[in-house]
DNA sequence: TGCATCCATGGGAGCGCTCCCATAGAGTCG
DNA sequence: CGACTCTATGGGAGCGCTCCCATGGATGCA
């Protein structure tokens, strides 16, 4: 009800450090050391003061600590334009969740921005305007110009290698070329030949890298890779991508699909044509995202660490806003999980 | 780089209120007022300040505004522990897009929590310390006891209709009982009559209004219900009550069921027990999410304009924060979309 | 013409915190 | 044992803004 926006305003009134440091009964200024980690605190001063705090249920005001500190303690989450498809797609979720849980063994606070393109655009002057310390950048296409504007102006890391890539820039992404190896790997072993692939899009490093982890392993295998089509990593863009496979003849027996999503629509496609998997065509998909194993058969696929990425990005980007010196690029491995469709 | 963390702590010296005071030729005061909304303000000064402003690149200072006005400016988005399905459901998705497009046009800031029920969790004092101005939370399963927390610190707006609904509650929900009867009565009317519904938890006000137009329908049309299993809301849950109904015997020749992903499921299920859709069994979904589309045949499906109830949930927080009086229950109306499965 | 009223404007105060410097007391060392 | 160092502590200043009140000029009305 509207009282309670009054009272709100009036609860508000959460204790101040000035509170707290009457009550343990030492300064101000004692108070906010130990809010800063408790060095330079004798032991009954600590004590205290973690008393009061706690009897006084005291929650340090953001943002005069910010006003005061020059940092801000919030981290930006910049989402590419096409949200849609972002929170659609599993993956996407796996590392929102990895980087929140990050996050909140901080004491940073995650702003969520939906970036559009548009040029002076609100989102991005207040990006660069010095309102978050740093930001965690999710596109996966083209780094579009306000992302350049962001990297500018604050530190940034990057989910997946950026597509300009720039020797300064700080990014953590999955060792695609070698899930692309492992997976196609599996099925040549498996004594497939004619292998086709749906990849995902050319413009985004990892539709390019775990393509050419599929060619490596043809070409090492002898074998003449069959069609490769792009299904944009979507479930539609997956069948489409396998009815013009079926399309060229010749049906391939194997299959090595980009991302689980487009393998799901690969497989609906397969059924259509009254093809079967694997026994017909067998598929070997990417991501184990949780639709890996909602279908029939079970997709057989690569496993990329998603959580852990958005954990490994939170941490980069937080270490170097402590300071420190971590790698400019950080890979996770995949691993192959067999399950029914190859 | 990290002389780049340097540049940036310096280059946050973005241009202050004061400095656009001095070039624009009037006081600090004058600025502030042009900022807040440019009352009282002649209009050669609120040229000169505009002019300022955009010349200097000036971005006001969030923690400073925040910290003079008592108001955070900020706004938290709850969302329940279970992440991977918060995201990789399409309607949550559509919702968050719509958050996002009403706050993009306020000077409100989102800031991601995602909530877990741990007594004495960083997340919940953060949001009851007075760090945000009001919530807005998508949970849909039981009010936790966080919620009520927070409920009690900020305003707050719930996504769909509170599981214990009190007076005083803000909510945007979709009219889900019509929901059901529209779908519902579009099969009665196509002559079907043995018609079973898969429908979602019944711990969710969802789950229980949208069986409960299903309900009256069938009533009304005098026709006894056919089963009713709970899928869940995920594809699995609905391939699984799928089954179980067809394991019941008697199959039916139509099916509401309560939500698109649930529909894939079901379909999936029919088509292992080689029952055709439309031919065999009609079906309707619910949401109109992007997999409705993506099916084949393609789902007709009870449309919910979840981007729209996005919107609305921040159009209703705002307008209170504003002061303002706005519903306590705002209902969107859902639509039938008539495409292949029915 | 005089006085009340209104408006645009300027500046002081203060939001709650961190940072820096000063200080007092306790050790340490030659 | 004096000079020095080191540690824990307190308090002033100031971060950039908004809010409130005072001011002076213009306007309205009797």
């Amino acid at each position: 009800m509207d009282q309670r926006i009054g009272a709100g305003a009036a609860a508000r009134g959460t204790a101040t450090i000035e509170e707290v440091a009457a009550r343990a009964g030492v300064s101000r200024s004692t108070v906010s050391r130990v809010l800063g980690g408790g060095d330079r605190v004798s032991a009954e001063a600590l004590d205290a003061v973690r008393r009061a705090i706690s009897e006084l249920n005291y929650v340090p005001n953001r943002a005069a600590r910010s006003l005061a500190s020059r940092q801000t303690h919030a981290i930006a989450l910049v989402v590419p334009e096409d949200t849609t498809r972002f929170f659609g797609d599993p993956f996407f979720a796996a590392i929102v969740t990895g980087i929140n849980a990050r996050l909140s063994r901080s004491d940073h606070v995650l702003n969520l921005f939906i970036a559009s393109d548009d040029p002076g655009d609100k989102a991005t002057s207040y990006l660069t305007g010095g309102n978050v310390d740093g930001a965690l950048v999710a596109s996966h296409h083209t780094s579009d110009t306000f992302v350049e504007r962001i990297n500018q102006a604050v530190p940034v890391v990057f989910g997946g290698r950026p597509v300009r890539e720039h020797a300064a820039d700080y990014y953590v992404d999955v060792d695609n070329v070698e899930g692309g190896r492992v997976g196609t790997r599996y099925l040549v072993e498996r004594g497939h030949r004619r292998i086709a692939t749906i990849t995902g899009p050319l413009d985004m490093p990892a539709g390019v890298d775990r393509l050419q982890g599929f060619r490596e392993v043809m070409a090492d295998a002898g074998l003449t890779p069959g069609p490769a089509e792009d299904g944009d990593f979507t479930a539609i863009g997956g069948a489409d991508a396998m009815r013009r496979i079926l399309a060229a003849g010749d049906p391939p027996d194997a299959l090595f699909v980009a991302s689980d999503l487009m393998a799901r629509g690969a497989m609906s496609a397969l059924d259509g044509a009254g093809l079967r998997v694997p026994d017909d065509v067998a598929i070997v998909g990417f991501d184990d995202s949780p639709v890996a194993v909602s279908l029939t058969p079970r997709l057989t696929t690569v496993r990329q660490p998603s959580r852990l990425q958005g954990e490994a990005m939170a941490d980069v980007l937080l270490a170097r806003l402590a300071g420190g010196q971590p790698p400019h690029a950080t890979i996770l491995q995949t691993e192959l999980v067999v399950r029914d469709s190859a």
